[in-house]
DNA sequence: GCAAAAGTGTTACTTATACACCCATGG
DNA sequence: CCATGGGTGTATAAGTAACACTTTTGC
């Protein structure tokens, strides 16, 4: 057991110095999508993120924003990097677009933050503001406005994190509705990569993992032909996660 | 600039909730050896680490304590995970076993912990203990005793980030005196696997990294062929750790 | 019928794996 | 002379990369 005392900082509901953001993202009409907040007021737009509770685990704390602002649960949610340089951004700039929100006895202080990034299904999404925000909005990932805090360079260090793991995991899993065609999960990694892949090879490796099942339906709708549905066989998708052998390169 | 005003938790000389924990690792007589402090009047040994100055960038943190710790500046440092949780560990344990080093009224509060590891040349390094501490010595990273905190735990995730890592960048470099032979950097990838390699085929795949240079001496002293001595040949590695074409799997 | 995108196989090349013998050295 | 560990090559298998045409669909 802890010791009941209490001291002057155990009176703070939230740790004081550190915070989390969360890169979230989709995939919709061939491109990546990062869910932004506009702040109350403004034009200003940021990363969802905030503080962890005093008895909440900072893992427990990206969950909790994940499905605060998109109604997800139990959604593939990765640390990536911690940003703890003591001048991040520019805190007198904050204070001054910001000044109407916040209490400048609170904020503006130096803190550290965990980047998690998210791989979320854009169909199930619904976008949510927070009580600082007014607007929660997907936004392509390669245009995004200029960002409060440090957060462009926090999506940028959290794509080549993503960059890396599609090496080691294959991420169609999260990123798409339950059922896909290959050519769309094409798209996403071309779309992560930022290249083309050839079709052919793209989906002799993909199918050899084993882990895709092919539906008797196929999606219509196009002026061409149609092309099978898949769903992501889920047993042996997380058996072979687990062995570490889902490799994609 | 900042604002100027004093608000109770500017007095902290460091952040409160945050610290970072060192995993240093470094090479010796074909094993792996983790670098480890034996607190003052106790038999009781931890991970060196610590908290972080108010006016200190995490990353500096951690390169201030390795410099502390072994006398090493300007080394392989890398961030590997959050430990976030709530209860990183039985709290009232470590109140029992360090009462008479450490003011209750400072510790024992919930901290989140930043892990780093180091990859260390383990003849250049002097151990030194902090202020904390009386011993400061390297154990073999298999038969650690048990540590205080979650530091077994700690060294368990990192050497597992180090395996992954190993696909990305040669470690050697770091780990290695300047000369080496290719048997002892095989031993070194060996002891971090955790499985023997086939010396043709090291060689082959190493060599053809094209960052090594074999010298022309030979280390002698054993009873058998001399080894040939290499060395890594610095620009050609910094400038393919940069491009990121640095494989061995 | 025509434009758009999907489906599909083969070949060359590169990379990874498996495997065994001789050589230099110190004692 | 002998025990120890270092140095070296080749053959096979697996994986990766490059490449183009036919099919289906909606309009």
């Amino acid at each position: 057991m802890p010791p009941k005392k209490t001291i002057l900082r155990d009176a703070a509901p939230y740790l004081p110095e550190l915070t989390l953001d969360c890169v979230i993202l989709s995939f919709h009409e061939d491109r990546l999508k990062v869910l932004l907040l506009r702040w109350k007021g403004t034009q200003e737009w940021s990363l969802p993120g905030g503080p962890i509770q005093r008895n909440e685990a900072v893992d427990a704390a990206a969950n909790r924003i994940l499905k605060e602002r998109t109604g997800l649960d139990d959604i593939f949610l990765q640390q990536f990097h911690v940003f703890g340089e003591v001048e991040r951004y520019n805190r007198e700039e904050i204070r001054h677009k910001l000044k109407h929100l916040i209490d400048p006895d609170k904020w503006y202080e130096r803190a550290v933050s965990v980047g998690y990034y998210a791989l979320v299904d854009y169909t199930k999404v619904t976008p949510t503001p927070d009580a600082y925000t007014e607007q929660c909005a997907w936004w392509d990932v390669q245009h995004t406005p200029a960002l409060l805090f440090d957060h462009n360079h926090i999506i940028h260090v959290a794509r080549q994190a993503l960059r890396t793991q599609l090496s080691w995991q294959p991420i169609g899993y999260n990123l798409l509705p339950e059922q896909f065609t290959l050519p769309e999960l094409q798209r996403l990694y071309e779309a992560i990569l930022g290249k083309t892949l050839d079709p052919r090879n793209f989906q002799r490796k993909m199918l050899s993992l084993g882990i895709l099942e092919r539906l008797a339906e196929r999606r219509r709708g196009g002026a061409h032909k149609s092309p099978y549905l898949y769903r992501f066989k889920k047993e042996q998708y997380e058996l072979k996660l687990k062995e570490g052998n889902l490799f994609f390169t």
